[in-house]
DNA sequence: TCAATAGTGTCTGTTAGACATTATGGA
DNA sequence: TCCATAATGTCTAACAGACACTATTGA
């Protein structure tokens, strides 16, 4: 998550002659490695670790994708979304690249970017990734930024926190912060109490 | 779907010597193809039509994997999950085995039954999974065993019709059918008239 | 007439969202 | 003091689930 937005690692070709030169900036590639004989759950650990010095906050399989053209000249590629929390610094000349504003990738990676983001936004109400992306403390209105990140779309203040609280997922601290003018916020961790309580009713609104 | 229960499509292994007897009846392996030219989703639907005899009418890629021994010794195996109507025969020496009463299968494809049911599950309120089980024409009766199925939970009936009648996904038709003792059931037809209405509100309950 | 199943009407507790208000800091 | 932001209390409309009831068939 970079200002608000979430973000990608990526590392920028080197420019290696005027074939590589593209109009809309310098060509990226996404971190990748050829399958080896170690699980590839194993293989996305390591190159998150390479790529932010840090291990995943949360990680799972994409998708795996044959189409297109890809730079290292797999005929497939298996895709996995990693989450690490906001802040978090790129290492060995990667950079974070906003999923708004991608540098040119070849096709297939592009479609990679797109899976890996549709599949947080799948996920995210069966595994707390919204709490992946924030430091191990957060204000509620960082929470709810990282929600309305996830699901594109506003949420209710009050309803939030009073469905939050009723889930009893979160524990205060005794710090506050104060963020510019206003009141501080309080400072929060991810301290989930409950166990798969309630059951989702059934939604047909959602069907095409 | 087979007697209320989700079913998969498995070719018996011909008995080929003492080997491949083992307890518990003959080994099953799932429909497979190798990896060719073609996109795989291609495949899978080549897979769907030669199990059946018709197209599937949902699919989806739902993991790919790469732990465990396959029968056919590919290092890799792209799942799909594929969907058609109850009642639909098996062809070309294939049947089928419900999921709670599978043959013995290879370890992975154990694994990938798992995976597309759980794809099935995962997915079953972004897009009609429920009615893509059921014949063009069924009872709402029948609609709720599927969605009781999808769902692994009972559903409330008044419930249910209410919520269904509110998104207008279905269309009366002015046939009944008697089954048996009690009054008739009118049939409907998957039909949606609206376009994604309602959100779903932010659900913490079920995040570990 | 009885039994069994389909389909509905009504009530109630829960909750999402709107709104307003208080709390607490910086400028 | 004013302003900006955090946090919270209250009201209301919507709705899921419970229950009871009617409707319609076969035995």
């Amino acid at each position: 998550m970079v200002e608000g937005e979430l973000a990608v690692l990526v590392r920028h070709e080197e420019g290696s002659g005027s074939r590589s030169a593209v109009r809309g900036g310098t060509r990226g590639t996404l971190p990748f490695a050829g399958l080896g004989t170690e699980p590839p759950l194993q293989t996305a650990t390591s190159l998150v670790r390479e790529g932010t010095g840090r291990s995943a906050t949360w990680i799972a399989q994409s998708a795996t994708l044959t189409e297109g053209a890809h730079p290292a000249g797999a005929t497939l590629l298996i895709v996995y979304a990693a989450v690490v929390p906001v802040g978090t610094p790129p290492r060995g000349g990667s950079a974070w690249a906003k999923v708004s504003a991608l540098p040119p990738l070849a096709p297939r990676e592009a479609k990679a970017v797109d899976a890996a983001v549709a599949s947080l936004r799948d996920r995210m109400d069966l595994a707390p990734i919204a709490f992946r992306l924030l430091p191990d403390r957060f204000t509620l209105g960082e929470l709810q930024e990282a929600y309305e990140l996830l699901l594109d779309r506003r949420l209710h203040k009050a309803s939030f926190r009073r469905a939050l609280a009723s889930a009893a997922l979160v524990e205060a601290t005794d710090d506050w912060r104060s963020e510019g003018r206003g009141r501080p916020a309080q400072l929060f961790r991810y301290s989930p109490r409950r166990r798969r309580g309630t059951r989702r009713p059934v939604r047909f609104e959602l069907l095409a």
